[in-house]
DNA sequence: TCTCCATGCGTAGACTGTCTACATGTAGAC
DNA sequence: GTCTACATGTAGACAGTCTACGCATGGAGA
């Protein structure tokens, strides 16, 4: 989840509605992630410092945009080898050589 | 855990012990997976009927020796699926076509 | 006008599965 | 006699996800 979040805002800065439809559109509607996921998991990475919120207003709505901040962008980095490694792993397990 | 733990039993059957080593080796070292995650999760696996257990004696060692069953068969074949598809909605996501 | 749907944020609580840490015991090597 | 590898298992903490809500706005259509 972590990964996935800071993967789609690594190219811009989106609020929690629009993460969910990016995250959607980019997986072919294969990744149906709910609110009561994501919104908790952006609080926790801004806590931990990889997302930076912050309030905007568009028309009367009211919207938490998030951005990557520079340990976030580090923190990527480390999810995408680990989930390569990680791949690799039950790969190598599930599909073995035959 | 489901797929890695059938996945090890579909050609042979195995004791849990067995099952450590097999996954740890298979995955090159990756994948060392704690007594307390496999014991449960083989019993998990034996109430679904996915598993059948059986206990022998190896000398004075007692083992409890599992094998799969048709219907952790068919499983084991829609776990793969699942994990394919799992991984490639994420790869869609982490590693978006430049 | 009124209703419905998409947009938008958020929490509470259930649920599930993993991990740590422990208990128990045998066999064989040193 | 002690240590390590073998072998199974449980209790309880822990973390993260999901379901199901509550709340609110804007716009489209009946």
């Amino acid at each position: 989840m972590d990964a996935l979040l800071l993967s789609v805002l690594e190219r811009e800065p989106l609020h929690g509605y629009a993460i969910i439809e990016a995250l959607r559109e980019r997986s072919g509607g294969a990744l149906d992630v709910p609110t009561g996921t994501v919104y908790p998991a952006l609080r926790r990475l801004e806590r931990a410092g990889l997302l930076a919120g912050e309030w905007a207003s568009d028309g009367g709505r009211k919207r938490r945009t998030y951005r990557l901040t520079d340990a976030g962008r580090k923190a990527l980095a480390g999810e995408r080898s680990a989930w390569r490694s990680f791949t690799t792993a039950i790969g190598s397990v599930l599909d073995p050589l035959r």
